[in-house]
DNA sequence: GGCGGTTCTTGATCTGTATCAACCGGCAAA
DNA sequence: TTTGCCGGTTGATACAGATCAAGAACCGCC
């Protein structure tokens, strides 16, 4: 799951200055919700590539992203991997159904989340039903969107799985980070392969084709979109 | 969506006698509640291949399905199509995050639903934190399912599709009729295509394979699981 | 029981993407 | 500065599954 909520430092700035807040679930918490909830969250920091938490462990906690970058995903066992998504800050992760998680997810770069029991968590939300409104409204907006990323995966070629990415991701930065045609792209092309349900081959493949078209230019790290329209319409079709 | 939850006839028998109660989200609702559910929503039927809901509709209704199957679908502005799940009965639908459906659904089949209006099942729920709690949890695991079905989509060969889902669907027939191994396909093979990411063909080959190697029978609208076992292992791996 | 339409199956061929393999460029350790 | 490594790109080839085309089976209807 990936749900905007956020939750104070102990040791640090309380939830309400939190950087993410008004991305977040927050909006549905008043000043005196907010500070309880401040109570029962501690920061962490995780380094480029570690695993916050993985398929089949069992949920013992559940986590906002405060900063950075993650990648979810589950293998098989023969170890072909699916990323079902990445996470951003204001993100909450690891809300499962089971007792146990049902993907991995791991850190993009440096990332600190703020972890919270999943028992005090649980009964922090267990009488808000505003909470649970707000919540529940978060998991369809992700349902959807993970019908759509089926549509993708099912439906779609090569160059249209890279258009619709590129553009999705820029939506959600943009929600983040204010509006730029320069498309960070902190996650390697095995991630992007991994996520389109291509190889990393392809994904080169169609990148230099795409900047050969001048729908984008290729930066280290970044891609700027040089034809938003052109890339509009190849992720519609 | 698709989440269990069940609702009285005004004009026949009660809730508390649907036959879908026990797979639903009643087990979070006491007598009272019932009753009171009983008269919000209406009894309707459809035929095979009547639209309940399209895309982009307004999404006036919510509707739990007690009897039939539904297919739920995108169509991307081509006419490709991508079939996100099949809704069986007890399955809720139409829950969007939007003001707009964001999925058709249609009869695959004489098909009964119960529909609520869509204020007036907000207003029930409103303040019935348990209840709540209960549509998070299911929506959280259709998520997961979703999830699940990304993997496949993206990840997975013709053959393993298709055993994934003739053992995922058993297993779905299973919990509501008990256990067999002869399970009904009332869906098309297109149906089956658009739902696996692949094409007509392919899932009439792959069919074809399965009866060759013995590990399945072909019948008119049902298929026979000659060898569980080794179709577990088909989707497995 | 025969007819027309639809769905399903089968066959032949094509193609988009995977696979295999080599190479390039940047960066960090020696 | 050189060396090795890693991530990314590019090229050659293979193949799973798509596409195109033709039957075969089934079903409702007269």
């Amino acid at each position: 799951m990936r749900i905007s909520l956020v939750a104070g430092d102990p040791n640090g700035q309380p939830c309400a200055d939190c950087a993410i807040c008004r991305f977040s679930i927050c909006a549905a918490l008043d000043k005196a919700e907010l500070r309880e909830l401040e109570h029962l969250g501690r920061h962490i920091h995780f380094a480029s590539c570690e695993t916050v938490f993985g398929q089949d462990e069992m949920t013992t906690s559940v986590y906002n992203l405060l900063e950075g970058v993650m990648r979810l995903y589950k293998l098989l066992p023969d170890g072909r991997r699916q990323i079902v998504g990445f996470a951003l800050p204001g993100d909450l992760l690891g809300m499962a159904a089971s007792a146990r998680h049902s993907f991995s997810a791991d850190a993009i770069g440096a990332v600190a989340v703020c972890r919270f029991s999943k028992t005090s968590f649980a009964r922090f939300i267990e009488d808000k039903p505003h909470l649970l409104r707000r919540i529940n409204e978060l998991t369809i907006r992700e349902l959807s969107q993970a019908q759509d990323h089926m549509v993708l995966l099912g439906r779609r070629s090569a160059e249209e799985k890279v258009a619709t990415f590129l553009l999705g991701w820029r939506d959600r930065l943009v929600q983040l980070r204010g509006p730029s045609n320069t498309v960070p792209l902190p996650m390697s092309r095995q991630d992007i392969a991994d996520f389109l349900g291509l190889t990393i081959e392809t994904v080169s493949r169609t990148f230099t084709k795409l900047e050969r078209d001048r729908v984008i230019g290729i930066q280290p790290g970044s891609v700027c979109l040089l034809d938003p329209a052109r890339a509009e319409a190849m992720a519609a079709a």
